[in-house]
Order: structure tokens, then C-alpha cells, then sequence
DNA sequence: GTCTATAACCGGATAGAC
DNA sequence: GTCTATCCGGTTATAGAC
């Protein structure tokens, strides 16, 4: 049996996530921290050796708050069109839910890529699975002829891009009003999901 | 006529560009900048009075590089055929010769959305054009009845995020093979103008 | 303008009492 | 486990000589 973690710990991991996820890894300070779980800085090294340590729990618990259970929603796919509706609205609308994670993601991609690679590497998505059945589902006369590697790509494209330039779509298209961006991410899962079933499928008037 | 600009100072422009650009404005430091530019840190407060004033410095001359001429590709198109057309080849060429460009603007996005969606309020992109442009090819009858603003969006994300998340495509897509991966961005223009097409035109077999 | 030396400060980490 | 006090390295910024 998994020994139960202290209230202590768990409010420091919760506060470090705030901080961390507003502010980066660097522009992060332990004392925000700190104060944000409402106890002293040498607390924080007696549970987590140093700041480095503290981020990597962190940065794995936002990790697999994302991935852990994509690979099962692609496992559960037989066409394409079944691989397209889960992969976005279940993207969609975790990120929804969770509209910080790309850029924290991203941010950490770029201070250790190989990091974040094996960490996708090991989630459990079956990169395989996914090849074979584009391709196979590519063979398919309704279908058009393209590449499955871009439509994969683009499948991720549509949907983890607008979450990513947020402030820019709600600031510059929608002039900062919440309640019309709200309403766009609503429609993305369908206009997403229509789009690329456009794109892909021959014959459609 | 404008003074020029000593040689010293671009050179630390050029190198703050290089270091700013690599470990982000907080991961950066003053010192590495210096010895970038093979000068010492005393001459940066020389020339710029801190590190935000060196920093606002590089991020508006790298903004200005990734958006001065936008505004002037879009406003040659006439139809939704060249909209798209100008936009993804002027973006994915432009990305390709500046990879880093996404991740330093959205990066500052996270710290500052006020002042970088102001600059792109004067960049001069001509935000009423765009959607009037939109809107009245959106009527017309080999056109499928799509949101603009949703299309607009579509076209940015397909454009885009390939080199946000490059790492990722290259190291779990591709394995780490720079040659694949680079063959992949140049098949990008192509594909994603003929995935936009079909997708938005009726009646393509 | 450019340098060396140093001030001033900040932030992560530790010592040691309770 | 939790706290206060403090250390120590590193970083921005400045003083002052040349």
C-alpha cells in the first residue's frame, strides 16, 4: 500500500504548481512559493532537496496530468474518422480544463528537449499503432492521398495552437472580450472536427 | 537622417539577440551577453541602462523582423485562394530561416500579454480588412460555410505550430533525424495550402 | 568609450533551536 | 516537522581610473 503523502507536502507541490506555472522555472523564487503554501523557505528544502528537484515533481505530476490517458483514447480508435473525434475532443477539452499546460510544456521543452521527449517517449502512446493505422486507413478510396505524418500534425495543430496564442486571439481578434473567446474555444471541437473530415474525404459536396 | 549606430552597440544587440533568444529574458544573463559580445558587462549598463532596457530593446527589433512585412503580403490578396496562399508561404518561409521566432514571442507572451499584443495592434495589420476579406469570400457558392475567424485561426495553427513544438516532431516523430524532419518542414508550404483548399472548397474529388 | 574593481542585492541552501 | 537566522554564491548595477 502507497503510504499517504502529508498535507504539508501536497501544499507545497500545489503552491510550487501555481508558481511555476505562471511565473517558469526561472522567474520562479522559492520564497513565492513559500509564501504561496503559507510556510518558510527551509521547509521547502527539508521535503525537496532544491528548487530543481521541487520542479521536476512538478513538472511530472502537470505531465501526466495531460498524457495519461491519451494513449488509451487513441488505442480506442479503428478509422480515421474515430481517430480524429477522440484525439480532438478529448484534447480540446482538457485543455479546456487546463488551458496553462502548452505553454508550461513548451517553455520546458526548450530548456531540456530530451527531457520532454523521453517523458512522451515513456507515456505510453503507441507511435506505432498510430503510423500503422493512418497509413492503413490512407488506402482508402474516399480518402484523400496525403501524408499521415502532416495529418497528424495537423490534427495536433488545430487543436493545442489556439490554447497556446490565447492572449493573442482574445486580445487582438476578439479585442479582450472573454465571453466571445469563451464561445470560440466552445466551437472548436466540432469546427476542428468538420474541418479536417472536409479536408481529408473525397466527394463531399 | 538617421545617426548611425555605433558598431559596439549593435554588437551587443546582435549577441543580447543570441542569448536572450536561447535561455529566455529570465534565464539569461548579463555576463554570458558580454562575453558573447567580447566586451564586459560594465559596457552594457553603458550603452543600456539594465537588462529589461536591453531586453525590450532586442524584443522589439526581433518583433519587427518576424512582422513588418505581414501587412503588406496580406494586402495583396484578393481572394481567399491567394489569402491563403501568401500567408502560409511567407510564414513557413519566414519561420524557416527564423525557427526561434515563435517560442521567444510567446515566451514574452506569458510574461507581458498587454505589450505584445499591443506592438501587433501597430504593426499595422489591418485586422477589419482581414475579416471583410473573409466574410465576403465566405458567400461565395463553391465555398463550404465555415466561421472565419476559425479559419483564420486554422491557417496560423498549421503554420505555426510545427516549429513551436519542433522538438517534439523531430525527437518522437522522426527519432532525432534532422534530415527527415527538414524534409517534412519543406513538403509544409504544399501541403498545407492543398489541405486548406480542400477542406474549404466544395465539390474537389 | 572601455576597462577593473566593487558595491548592493537577491535567492537558494543550510544550521540549529524548538 | 517547523521555525528563525544566516550563509554564500551569483547577478545586476555602479564608481572611478584610463
Amino acid at each position: 500500500m502507497v503510504k499517504k503523502k502529508t498535507n504539508t507536502e501536497q501544499r507545497i507541490v500545489d503552491a510550487a504548481k501555481e508558481v511555476f506555472i505562471l511565473k517558469g522555472h526561472d522567474g520562479a523564487r522559492m520564497q513565492e512559493i513559500a509564501d504561496t503554501a503559507s510556510i518558510n523557505k527551509a521547509l521547502l528544502h527539508y521535503y525537496f532537496r532544491s528548487k530543481d528537484k521541487l520542479f521536476e515533481r512538478v513538472f511530472h505530476e502537470v505531465f501526466s496530468e495531460a498524457f495519461s490517458s491519451i494513449a488509451e483514447v487513441i488505442g480506442r480508435a479503428n478509422t480515421i474518422e474515430e481517430l480524429i473525434e477522440y484525439f480532438v475532443s478529448y484534447y480540446v477539452a482538457m485543455l479546456k480544463s487546463k488551458p496553462y499546460l502548452p505553454n508550461f510544456i513548451l517553455h520546458e521543452l526548450n530548456r531540456n528537449p530530451f527531457m520532454v521527449v523521453d517523458l512522451i517517449k515513456d507515456s505510453g502512446m503507441d507511435k506505432s499503432f498510430l503510423i500503422q493505422l493512418l497509413v492503413k486507413e490512407s488506402n482508402r478510396k474516399d480518402i484523400r492521398d496525403f501524408n499521415p505524418v502532416h495529418i497528424m500534425v495537423n490534427i495536433l495543430s488545430l487543436s493545442i495552437f489556439p490554447f497556446v496564442a490565447a492572449p493573442i486571439i482574445k486580445g487582438f481578434i476578439f479585442d479582450g472580450n472573454k465571453v466571445e473567446f469563451d464561445n470560440f474555444i466552445d466551437e472548436r471541437t466540432q469546427h476542428i472536427t468538420s474541418f479536417i473530415n472536409a479536408a481529408i474525404f473525397k466527394n463531399q459536396s
